[in-house]
DNA sequence: CGCATTGGGTTGTATATACAACTAACAATG
DNA sequence: CATTGTTAGTTGTATATACAACCCAATGCG
């Protein structure tokens, strides 16, 4: 399920040059501004050392700064690219919700049954 | 959410030394036995690459065996592993389905408001 | 005041994954 | 029969992820 997910979100965010994880990021930075990376990585459930590289590649396309170093800050590119990619992450989700819908109510009682039989 | 089910099929896992993903490659083969590359990857829906990769793991820890190439057959240390890890494979679905209910009936609902609030 | 402890951040390493490019082998058709 | 075309499998490369080991700074306590 994780597989198929992250593909759906992948065919749908890969045409703005960002990765899914890197999305959730700039997501929670969209929304509450300026944190370590600590709580970046306690709010996204990243261990430290993921978050850290995700964050080299978040600077080096100028999507977040460092310069108020130890806290992260998403820059105005960050900002507009957020607001121009949630129309397709909606898009996304009802995807991802219509497939889990679409096989039962929990797709994991489905899985779990089709693994195990 | 893919991070959080993940690490907690880790937790219960690592004991047998087999990962998340190397576990459902087991569980397919022990249903279904001798299948080409393709068709494990297709079941499976991981890359062909990828599953290639994972085989060599599951070559070199003695788990499946490639003899009968091109098709992949489990071995009996295999059939018996996966007869081990059930019963704490169920553990972990168990800890996975109660998170997911307890945050709500369709917990992408409530990880979506959380985001995009 | 100095040493020890703690905690955040960084780096090393192994696995997971996808995409793209390639190879080899088999098949189909002119 | 040879050339072409398809397809399974392999390899190269980039990102994602976790765990473990480290470093460094700040703080606390003897």
């Amino acid at each position: 399920m994780s597989r198929v997910t992250a593909n759906i979100f992948r065919k749908y965010l890969s045409p703005f040059g960002v990765t899914n994880s890197q999305l959730t990021l700039l997501f929670i930075l969209a929304k509450r501004d300026g944190l370590s990376q600590k709580q970046l990585s306690e709010i996204a459930v990243l261990e430290k050392s993921s978050l850290h590289r995700n964050l080299i590649r978040l600077v080096d396309a100028g999507l977040v700064a460092k310069e108020a170093f130890p806290l992260i800050k998403i820059t105005d590119e960050g900002k507009s690219l957020v607001n121009e990619v949630i129309p397709e992450w909606r898009k996304a989700m009802d995807e991802i919700k219509s497939k889990l819908e679409g096989e039962g109510l929990l797709a994991l009682d489905t899985l779990t049954d089709k693994l195990l039989s």
